[in-house]
RNA sequence: GCCCGGAUGGCGGAAUAGGCAGACGCGACGGUCUCAAACACCGUUGACCGAGAGGUCGUGCGAGUUCGAUUCUCGCUCCGGGCACCA
């Protein structure tokens, strides 16, 4: 009876070996190619979930693959440790953030080891590590310098109950605080924002070229938004003021017949009219207590919707005088926060125009059978003048530009959806802002010699949903850099994002010591080759990366001419239980560590890799399980066969081309479906060919052990980035003079052993199988022909009908047509 | 509303360039081994008709192109995701 395989001894062996001979560990100054493989390192939640395990099982089978096939593969990992979750949890228990994470990360840690992924844990980077702090806030200041990072009022959430600001998400549907039930309010209030904005066209053109998901960038193109089209004025009737206003249609602007301003707009309150000021301000009051979602969703009647101020402006198309409304669906945030009404040809003017009994001028000369209101296609231009007649769009456009400019009412100018990244947050968990508030000097950077700014650890926790560091007299008072008077410390700390924005850049050298980042090293190592993570980071993480590369590229703190982070991406899907995904607090979370201590680590990798496409999301069932068992049953069969004395130890010293030849075109046939991650289909691939060596060696007319050795040898070479411990523990006892699995060359396939001498051609009768003819892959044309009509069950099923037609595919297909 | 995906046996999925639908695994059924069980191994397994040979149907629905469509085109249905008064 074989030694059956024991996961727990052998998995743990090997992490162990790994571990002790740096395996995974690579210098920057090696002479192999450099790739870069790396999965979005995780916020640790604690114990990793299958989620975790899908993506860096992903990550490590590249990062394995990779060094076999001769490269120097940089595979670091750190972890995400600031962010809310511990801040809270401290609140709740009174245990310190710093404590809480730290314990986290040490237990996901632990997962992701018996796991078997490789790194070069000399790497590891925490966020909140103090090294780490430091450059992110010197980085911060570099951006300040450049006006890259600046302050500004912004309207936020404020609860007034917890006397503090909100995150959009601690927002209910219903607008009150989740915290203490109170209504939030909106209140303009001073932030920190980076100007990403001032890429917003780079950061749209360049993701052409990047190999992502095309999905991926649709999004990350639609959240731009960016649109073009012209900025003018209309002068305001009896009054020096003028409204600027944003629009994509301006060769439209004839039939502009009201002009709508935000209920924000700074020009509300000189254009309202005495009159009409009561109405104005409870309609703005009554907005201002709406909450964004109240606001954006509303599908009310539209006459309640907007308010008419009492004054007019002027069309400079037609010099007539058109009113000026409010309207809430008019956003300050977008465009100039006002807008030209063109009712004919835009559906929701339309609707505001009939609510309010406002006149429809038609410029554009819709199709005869147009039955809708608003119409926003092509046709001649009416009603407008110098632009009548026109049929082109696009050509009208560009007319109405050029006359505005001529006469400098207006420029041509192209808008973004894209915002401003709002940046600072009011908690503690975070990397401090490093600037000073002085009443006479203003903001002041924190001196160089003084950074890295860190948390005060003796704080207090409280529940009023405000920062600790607001109560930390020591911490808040300072003396002002410049002047020596006493100043304010900025208590905001940094959004976590800015910590996952330039992280893969300090991997390439998280030991140096006076720059963020070594511009040698990360030449070396960047872009990314490969990135790996879920498909939630598509927009913001993503995003910010790529602003923050370029940012920093710009400032000279990473080397030039590496502008996008990561080459390559792969999102994987989500592992989800009845549809939803394992969450923490959905209490559905699958543990790794059961499956660790039954099957084994192997088994649970190749599950996840066999279980469906990558990028697929998986639905974890009653039948799981019983899936991963199979796995389990299938290196268990893989033991038993490949163990020096086990199932093939007895067979002839002969050659066998045949089986040989069997060998290469798994490999061939591996080495495919590894390249486009389709890896459900290379494990399949390696079960049949187990299954087909299992008969091999079970037949009575005996084996050759020669090729059972190579046919084994290869299976476990193609099946070490998959199922590593395994293969390593069974090629040590296959071969113990030999340099050990993990550095063994890629196995490729001869291309002269891939030729096959005969193949399956299929003979179809109007379009049925009826015959399967075993033929010469160069057969020609006619002989197939002729070899198909030939077989009885054609000439059978023809039951005398001369075919109409044959067609002939050799050599995989002929089908005669009657 | 707009933009992207997706739909194949009892289940997860395969079919890489329009050419054998259902690889591989799970489950189910039958068997071998065993006192019994576990493990392991062997066989069957899309539906329907047929004793069998074999036949008919079959990739969400309806059309179309083609000798031939899971694959391409058009029109729907349902499910999932993203954006959502963007001027």
């Amino acid at each position: 009876m074989a030694e059956p395989y024991d996961p727990q001894a052998v998995e743990a062996k090997w992490q162990q070996r790994w571990e002790a001979d740096g395996a995974y560990q690579v210098e920057n100054d090696g002479s192999k190619p450099p790739y870069y493989v790396l999965c979005m390192y995780p916020y640790p939640s604690g114990a990793a979930h299958q989620g975790h395990v899908r993506n860096y099982t992903f990550g490590d089978l590249l990062v394995r693959q990779r060094t076999m096939q001769g490269y120097s593969v940089l595979s670091p990992i750190g972890f995400d440790s600031f962010g809310l979750p511990a801040e809270n949890a401290a609140i709740k228990t009174g245990i310190h953030p710093r404590r809480f994470t730290e314990a986290r990360i040490e237990e996901l840690k632990s997962s992701l080891k018996r796991l078997g992924a490789s790194y070069d844990w000399r790497r590891e980077i925490h966020s909140h590590d103090s090294q780490y702090m430091h450059w992110n806030q010197v980085i911060f200041q570099s951006f300040f310098d450049a006006g890259l990072a600046y302050r500004k009022n912004a309207p936020v959430n404020w609860c007034p109950g917890c006397q503090t600001v909100l995150a959009n998400e601690q927002v209910l549907a219903d607008g009150t605080c989740e915290r203490s039930g109170d209504l939030v309010e909106k209140r303009d209030l001073e932030q920190w924002f980076f100007r990403i904005t001032s890429y917003a066209d780079e950061l749209l053109s360049a993701l052409d070229d990047l190999e992502w998901p095309e999905r991926v960038k649709v999004m990350q193109r639609n959240w731009i938004g960016r649109s073009e089209g012209a900025q003018f004025r209309l002068p305001v009737q009896d009054s020096d003021d003028q409204i600027e206003v944003f629009t994509t249609r301006p060769d439209t602007a004839f039939g502009m017949t009201f002009v709508v301003l935000a209920p924000e707009h700074p020009l509300v309150a000189p254009s309202t009219k005495s009159e009409q000021a009561d109405e104005v301000r409870a309609f703005v009051e009554r907005v201002r207590n709406e909450s964004d979602i109240e606001r954006l969703s509303s599908e009310g009647p539209l006459d309640k919707r907007g308010v008419f101020t009492g004054s007019y402006a002027v069309n400079p198309f037609t010099g007539q005088l058109v009113p000026i409304y409010l309207a809430d669906y008019v956003l300050m945030t977008y465009g100039t926060g006002a807008i030209m009404a063109v009712p004919a040809e835009d559906q929701r003017d339309y609707d505001f125009a009939k609510a309010y009994g406002l006149p429809i001028v038609r410029t554009v000369q819709p199709p005869a059978d147009w039955e809708g209101e608003a119409y926003s296609g092509d046709g001649p231009r009416i009603n407008s003048e110098w632009l009548n007649g026109l049929t082109d769009t696009a050509e009208a456009k560009a007319k109405a530009i050029d006359w505005l400019e001529e006469q400098e009412r207006g420029e041509r100018t192209v808008n973004y959806r894209l915002r401003d990244w709002l940046l600072s947050r009011q908690r503690y968990w975070g990397c401090p802002i490093p600037v000073i508030h002085c009443p006479e000097d203003g903001i002041v950077k924190v001196p160089a010699e003084d950074l890295p700014v860190l948390l005060p650890d003796d704080v207090e926790f409280r529940p009023t949903g405000e920062s600790p560091l607001r109560y930390h007299s020591e911490f808040l008072n300072v003396t002002c850099p410049k002047c020596g008077g006493p100043a304010e410390r900025e208590t905001d700390t940094m959004d976590t994002f800015v910590d996952s924005s330039w992280y893969f850049l300090r991997f390439c050298d998280p030991w140096l010591t006076d720059a963020p980042v070594d511009l040698a090293a990360a030449t070396r190592w960047m872009a990314v080759d490969q990135y790996i993570g879920g498909i939630e980071h598509a927009i913001l993480h993503l995003l910010y990366a790529r602003f923050y590369t370029r940012a920093m590229a710009d400032r000279g703190l990473s080397p030039v001419d590496v502008r996008e982070p990561f080459e390559r991406l792969f999102t994987q899907g989500m592992i989800t239980m009845d549809g939803s995904k394992m969450s923490k607090s959905r209490g559905n979370l699958i543990s790794p560590e059961k499956y660790f201590d039954s099957v084994g680590a192997d088994s649970l990798r190749l599950f996840h890799l066999f279980v469906g496409p990558p990028g697929d999301d998986f639905d974890w069932g009653d039948q799981t399980d019983q899936m991963i068992e199979g796995c389990s049953r299938f290196l268990g069969r893989l033991w038993r066969m490949a163990l020096p004395d086990g199932a093939a130890s007895a067979g002839s010293s002969e050659v066998d081309d045949e089986m040989d030849k069997e060998v290469h075109r798994l490999i061939a046939r591996v080495n495919g479906d590894y390249e486009r991650w389709s890896y459900n289909t290379a494990v399949a691939a390696c079960m049949e060919f187990l299954n087909s060596l299992y008969k091999y060696v079970q037949s009575p007319s005996g084996y050759s052990s020669t090729a059972v050795g190579f046919a084994v040898d290869s299976l476990l070479l193609l099946l070490a980035p998959m199922a590593p411990h395994i293969t390593a523990e069974l090629w040590e006892r296959r071969h113990p003079e030999a340099e050990p699995l993990h550095v063994q060359p890629w196995p490729t396939a001869d291309e002269s052993k891939l030729v096959v001498d005969e193949v399956t051609m299929v003979v179809q009768v109007n379009g049925k199988v009826k015959d399967r003819l075993s033929v010469s892959p160069a057969v020609t044309e006619s002989a197939a022909a002729e070899l198909a009509l030939a077989s009885t069950r054609v000439v059978e099923a023809l039951a005398g009908r001369s075919p109409r037609n044959v067609i002939a595919r050799p050599p995989r297909l002929v089908n005669v047509v009657v």
